[in-house]
DNA sequence: TGTACATCAGTGAACGCGCGTTCACTGATGTAC
DNA sequence: TGTACATCAGTGAACGCGCGTTCACTGATGTAC
């Protein structure tokens, strides 16, 4: 039954992988590892021979899921010609495509309250992602002053984690998609 | 055993007062109706005299909740003299004192990204929390169109809810007060 | 290179636990006459 | 107003269930000689 070592890293890999989409799709509570484990094509009791915790894996899962979204976010701004990296990246982020695609989204949004009661571990992961996510932002706020591009790459990162949010929270299509649009259009002209 | 009306109208009063601390401060997921009971000085059975199931309650605390911030955004922005109103809400919601008391404070912060996984009833409510949210700043934008006063109060109600969970997220408390006092000043300066 | 043995990835059953919910019961409240 | 009875708020034990975690076991992989 034993598999090699490049087996069993690619093993931890798809562990990690299917536990940060259900994690972002289902909620971390709301996931329990036997569904993951299933998912990966494994049954429950080989968790522990990779992992000590749920909690490890919601650390983990967290950070992977933050190379999809600054991944994705890198790759709007780079399609839009470099000077209008900033408005492409708020674009990408605050659209009903990210927010009706939580499983490959962003950490901060699908998880945001949950993150926030997590253990130290996780939330040193998410403390990553947002300043990850804060870089990508700040980079091209164009702003000549390190300290204010990142200033208004803080504040545009905290609408758009609220506006993702809010707009999966609210039934009504119509104001779901006007939340969207309304922190489009103010993080547009700033 | 049996109580009076009124007595029984003061414990599901109670109860659901003891629900949306605990949701807030905890989790929908993590608090149990055990604990909820308890606290509420009552044994698990007694529940389903006032509530069909879990879900119903959380509806329902959602609402009570939204009591609460609203009428602390109101208070806020009454005590600033009227024409500060706008700012007066913004400081009172993206402040310290709101991202470490999360039992008394905005149910959209708290508990976002689980509302958003939330049945239809609780989503509802939700809903109204954010409608409710969006007019009490809306009324004090200082815009004379209602759809631009109505378009500003969302997008600053999206960037305060997001400042206050990336707050309680990240745990160095450098980080944390500089994500309220960017969002702050922002909102400030429109 | 070949053999003997230790390692350990993965299985599947089991652990204790707390969850939401149900139920028989108690006895004070509310109601009908 | 007084009496007989139905109602139902609250109790506490029990239900089935899924959770995170542990464990004995299997057998291919990796290692030491």
């Amino acid at each position: 039954m034993r598999k090699s070592k490049v087996e069993a890293a690619e093993t931890r890999r798809r562990i990690i992988e299917v536990a940060a989409r259900e994690f972002r799709l289902k909620g971390i509570h709301a996931t329990g590892l036997t569904d993951v484990m299933a998912q990966a094509g494994l049954t429950q009791g080989g968790f522990y021979r990779h992992f000590e915790s749920k909690d490890q894996l919601v650390a983990e899962a967290c950070a992977e899921a933050t190379r999809d979204v600054v991944g994705a976010l890198e790759t709007a701004a780079s399609q839009s010609d470099g000077k209008e990296g900033f408005k492409a990246i708020v674009e990408a982020y605050v659209s009903a495509a990210h927010r009706d695609t939580a499983a490959g989204g962003c950490p901060l949004a699908a998880l945001g309250s949950e993150l926030a009661r997590a253990d130290e571990q996780t939330r040193a992961a998410a403390s990553q992602t947002f300043n990850e996510l804060v870089d990508v932002l700040a980079k091209r706020a164009g702003r000549r002053q390190q300290e204010a591009a990142r200033s208004d790459a803080v504040f545009a990162l905290a609408a758009m984690v609220g506006a993702v949010t809010l707009s999966r929270i609210i039934g009504d299509p119509g104001t779901s998609l006007a939340v969207l649009q309304d922190v489009k259009q103010h993080l547009g002209a700033m």
